[in-house]
DNA sequence: TTGGAATGTCAACAAGACTGACATAAGCTG
DNA sequence: CAGCTTATGTCAGTCTTGTTGACATTCCAA
């Protein structure tokens, strides 16, 4: 398992790219963009009384309006308890509302209300002006490249919710 | 800034990669991919009483042995008291050794212990894992762009740190 | 109709981040 | 040497966000 070696042989191409060095320097790669990827959301939470669950929570409401609360927690990946203390802040402060199912009243539907709305808007600007720039920098081949090694080291089941979103895109 | 509309016009070449959609999509599959990239040490750590944090410190230590408790504070971008806590505990459970600087008497220089790096290794290993298959799986290129678009992520501090890493390699 | 499954809520607890205050030891500077 | 600064550690308290357990409501199927 720790062999410092490179691999060997995969369909020809290649080498030399997978090193044990290699692989640490995407690890710490990965570490640290994260931490960028979520400064600039963070600074503007951090402002009103929110943390990154809030954010999160309202990004998929955004994303998939009328969604159910167990439906946000599969993407989520949290307890429904865990989302709970989000969405009742959320819903008190007038940013989410929650109405009872129509068919099945034990469903809640989830929508942002319009200051709900504004609060994403403003998050989600913030932290594409980061990821816009990266793109940028790095040019269009470069994030190809991004997008498929991201979606390769997803679960199976998140790879099914991450397509099924994307593919939902109006 | 919320504009739907494509990317006009850089250096000639793809207009059609920097829409908002395509921007969300990025942030959507760094979010799952994090998910991913964490789970498999920390399914391992779960079973001991550590957490996250325990492992990145082991982490950084390993790759910079007889770093200072300040430079380590640095890389990892905590206060020194969400530090020490999981210092002490690492200490206390021999995995980690302390000792008085030399040169600087108030410095302690951070090293792991045979247990520590045994923890490191499974931990690394874990991870690596998943790297090499989601690296296998996409290719080299998609590798070359994915690391691009990561450090274009970073903060110019984060990317310094980075890079000092990176170079420092043995 | 009744018991189980699904959905959601409330309460209590733990990890891990934070701030603030303070102690100690060591280095540095005038 | 005296006094300031730096590096580290610790105590106390707070916040966010995850957890489990218990419970209420609603739906569905035997």
């Amino acid at each position: 398992m720790s062999d410092a070696r490179p691999a060997q042989s995969f369909g020809g191409e290649s080498l030399l790219f997978l090193t044990d060095e290699q692989l640490r320097q995407g690890i710490e790669a990965m570490f640290f963009a994260y931490r960028g990827f979520t400064a600039d959301p963070d600074r503007i939470l951090a402002e009103m009384a929110y943390g990154r669950a809030h954010h999160r929570a309202i990004h998929f409401i955004n994303r998939a309006p009328g969604t159910t609360v167990n439906n946000l927690l599969a993407i989520l990946g949290v307890t429904k308890q865990s989302l709970n203390r989000v969405l009742r802040t959320l819903i008190a402060d007038g940013l989410v509302e929650s109405r009872v199912g129509t068919q099945d009243k034990r469903e809640r539907h989830l929508f942002l209300t319009p200051e709900g709305a504004a609060l994403e808007s403003k998050l989600s600007d913030a932290q594409r002006v980061r990821m816009r720039s990266a793109y940028k920098e790095a040019g269009p081949e470069a994030v190809a490249g991004f997008r498929q090694v991201l979606e390769a080291m997803m679960d199976r089941e998140m790879r099914r919710t991450y397509a099924n979103l994307r593919d939902s895109a109006t």
